[in-house]
DNA sequence: CTGAAAGCGCTTACAG
DNA sequence: CTGAAAGCGCTTACAG
């Protein structure tokens, strides 16, 4: 299967040098080498830490990490499993989480989990063999495995989706205001003919922004059975919007206004109204959850509810390290705001009137 | 600045179960509990081998990769170096990569770049520690470490970019002729008043489509100081796009075509289209090289070459084993094609007549 | 100020 | 069929 990997050195390439290479050279012990390299030089005149200093310069030497974390028993290795890797609001957590982690001396693997419980659990296993520290479960799905880990405790923090077997330290937004205020914004517009679109199966961030939205048209006087709910199944978000938009135009007569759970949904839905030539906005409102910077470029005419996943990163780091330290871990609630795009000639803020 | 690390288990978390408990537990040694733990069977009894298996099952051993990799002196992981991962095609790059690394058995660290040499080389450093088998440079820039670990042969493949710094196996499309056919498609319209957008500063794969989509018109007879040239700094490719057209617009008459080097490129100009007024594609066709499953949703005015970059992962990875193996890497060349997003009611292919 | 020694978890000739 | 031993590169008490 992989001919050839009985001579994984090039001839080129030489055997990196050790540390021993470095002591030889510098005529002291491997211990003292160690110690220079690893910055400790108040236990060493100065000029053997010159000598030594010489030697790693003139071997070219790079400490191992597969020695020092073998005996050190600590990899500074963190893993990402992230569902789906070309919808823009991951690669966004993604961006920000391994900026993060390098900041602080951290390297991240990679797992595209593909929402399947199976690879989820296939990547697990690997990551453990692997020394990994930290887990970043990015929309996770409920596993065996995943559900072996929290037990055992292993550091985790799930990003956007809650763990779906059971606690764990959480890092997104507050997911039921997101869709109140969603509600909001139909509804200082007078928009009430409502609709809301979403993938199946119902995510935790799903069912609290579609109940969250819900919740606050009672409120405001909007009667639950009066909100259409139309889902569609699939991973890929568009595609769900396209089909969830055409189960709903088969159902009922369409709405004056539409909440979809994320952008991609509203690009699906979109793509609907004007093969049947629905104006949006003007006939049809459409908001959405992710505000991607694609809608400026792209959407001027959908409204989005921003979330700050170029901020997630430093804050699931800094969750990961408070697990690490045995602090009781806080989940990190990060603020959201309603905007429209403000396409090319578009005014660009929602007005809320004061009051309902 | 990391708190609590003193204490990096949880209270919990047991050290891990080692071959030395799987041996002791099964009343064998440690060197025939690992032959079994790697399938090597034919050397031991059944009913050792039963015994063994039992006690791994017992005590949930998982082999420890980095004991292994010491040992055995690989590690099977490979590293991708990327410039920026919230443009779409990177994702797509990723995935692909990531999938077939996988089937292989190699996990795969991810690095961002953000297209700073500074940044590349203290990740080339960062991996080279971590006993990383092979690098994936995807769109690289040069750097003094990039030049170093060419010159001592470390295996690298060379994605969408060449090298900056040398020769160097190589996965991508033919620009040159993505930029012809552009040309083409064009010249087959009956459009010749041109320009072309692109990032600065220019990477090998943007000046192989420019001079591709200039020396075929040239064939045609169209001379290359009728073409205007547009360029503009920055990584934001949407953003590149828009000033790019701005600076055009500034300069001469607005052109019927627009070649843009990338898909986010088109969109940064459209939108600028837009805000001028300008009526896309009925008088100002924009073509661009990407093909990003976006467009069919958001960009129905946008005719694209289509770029597979969900087959690139194989590419990618068979180049790199073939390294391994001492083979003379062969560049691998993938099939593009130039079509329309065909948007609703848009019919999605182009006519091409043939002869000039 | 410095070094010898043990050991992290594993694999692999080698001997029996 | 099985095991003792060496060693991958490193760190870290411990002794001097």
């Amino acid at each position: 299967m992989t001919p050839g990997r009985k001579t994984p050195s090039k001839s080129k390439a030489a055997a990196a040098p050790s540390l021993a290479d470095v002591a030889r050279l510098a005529n002291v012990s491997i211990s003292t080498a160690s110690r220079i390299v690893n910055g400790e030089l108040g236990r060493a005149s100065a000029e053997t830490v010159a000598r030594v200093r010489r030697a790693i310069e003139e071997v070219r030497y790079h400490p191992n990490h597969i020695g020092r974390s073998l005996r050190r028993r600590e990899s500074r290795i963190v893993a990402m499993l992230i569902a789906n890797l070309d919808n823009p609001a991951m690669a966004a957590i993604m961006a920000s989480t391994e900026a993060a982690l390098r900041a602080d001396g951290y390297v991240m693997f990679l797992c595209d989990t593909h929402d399947r419980a199976d690879l989820q659990d296939e990547y697990l296993y690997a990551m453990r063999s692997q020394g990994v520290e930290g887990y970043v479960m990015v929309t996770s799905v409920p596993s065996p495995g995943l559900k072996e880990f929290v037990e055992d405790g292993v550091p985790m923090v799930f990003v956007s989706r809650r763990n779906p077997c059971g606690p764990g330290a959480f890092v997104g937004i507050d997911n039921v205001a997101a869709g109140a205020d969603a509600a909001d914004h139909f509804w200082f517009q007078g928009i009430t003919e409502l609709a809301v679109l979403y993938p199946e199966p119902n995510s935790s961030a799903t069912q609290e922004r579609v109940s969250g939205f819900c919740r606050r048209l009672e409120t405001r006087g909007v009667p639950p059975e009066r909100i259409i709910h139309a889902a569609a199944p699939g991973l890929f978000h568009m595609q769900v919007g396209y089909d969830a938009a055409q189960g709903l135009a088969a159902r009922t007569r369409w709405p004056r206004g539409i909440l979809c759970v994320s952008d991609q949904i509203a690009y699906g839905a979109y793509r609907f109204t004007q093969e049947c030539k629905i104006p949006v906005p003007a006939a049809c409102a459409l908001v959405s959850i992710d505000g991607s910077p694609l809608n400026a470029w792209l959407a001027p005419w959908l409204t989005s509810v921003f979330v700050p996943y170029g901020d997630f990163g430093r804050q699931i780091v800094e969750l990961l390290i408070s697990i690490w330290g045995d602090d009781a871990p806080s989940d990190r609630i990060l603020p959201h705001r309603i905007e429209s795009s403000g396409g090319p000639g578009i005014p660009s803020r929602v007005q809320e009137p004061d009051g309902a």
